[in-house]
DNA sequence: AGCACA
């Protein structure tokens, strides 16, 4: 792929406008030239002042402002390494908590030997100065490297697209579809506090029930619409509670709907 | 694959 020559040099960053069609509706950025070593943290600290910026998404017009702001910035001080920051080719869909605030995060990956890390959005200022390149982000304590996959928005490799996902808004609800879902496969220390508190992050949701009674817990979770039970179950099929000694939840439609009351 | 409450 052919860069531009970009600015590398000390101090802030350049403003380096490119002859970019920036008319695309693409809010995701596609960021080359970092370090084998980056940590998920270090391209938050870098972010996390950019207005819109929402854990990993900006809308389409912050997301230029980030480009053009970072662009061109001396990312590894040690190395003289820059950042290169373009549109990526399409938007990425995170799947995340809907509605819910930046750092909603479910990790859906793999246990790593960190074990159960935080969602907590760390807002620990410890600097307050806008000046990235003294973000030293390897020092720090505090860990959200949770918060991003890493498979999406680090392309590290430099060649890859910085997406795979579709874009396709709509959810299909599918066929027996109910609002309310039946969820199993939960680990037999699943609370019922815990799931709640994970269901409370997408919108429509009423009520749970947990059932424990015959073996392995089983729940019962209603939402207010068919297409919200859906859009929770999708965001969560597969994904395991902190309590889990198993694999991820086993979500599908209830076969009835919850009674009321 | 495992679906209750009424």
């Amino acid at each position: 792929m052919a860069y531009d020559p970009y600015y590398i040099g000390g101090g802030g960053p350049t403003i380096q406008h490119q002859h970019y069609n920036y008319d695309t509706g693409i809010n995701t950025l596609f960021i080359s030239g970092l370090p084998d070593d980056v940590k998920p943290r270090e391209i938050h600290n870098l972010f996390r002042r950019r207005p819109g910026f929402d854990s990993c998404q900006l809308n389409h017009q912050s997301a230029i402002a980030a480009l053009q702001s970072l662009n061109g910035v001396r990312f590894d001080p040690e190395t003289g390494a820059s950042l290169h920051i373009e549109l990526a080719r399409s938007n990425s869909r995170r799947k995340r908590g809907p509605a819910g605030g930046p750092y909603v995060v479910i990790d859906k990956r793999q246990k790593t030997k960190t074990g159960a890390q935080e969602i907590s959005s760390d807002d620990g200022d410890e600097d307050h100065n806008e000046q990235y390149e003294n973000d030293d982000a390897s020092s720090k304590k505090g860990d959200i490297a949770n918060t991003m996959s890493g498979d999406t928005a680090v392309d590290s490799d430099g060649a890859g697209v910085a997406t795979d996902e579709h874009t396709e808004k709509t959810i299909d609800v599918g066929d027996h579809a109910c609002s309310t879902l039946f969820i199993a496969n939960l680990g037999p220390n699943c609370t019922e506090d815990e799931l709640k508190q994970v269901l409370s992050l997408y919108p429509g949701f009423n009520m749970l029930k947990l059932c424990a009674r015959s073996g392995m817990p089983v729940a019962f979770a209603d939402f207010e619409k068919v297409e919200q039970a859906a859009e929770a179950m999708q965001s969560l099929q597969e994904s395991s509670l902190p309590s889990s000694d198993r694999g991820g939840m086993h979500i599908e439609y209830a076969r009835s709907k919850m009674r009321k009351r």
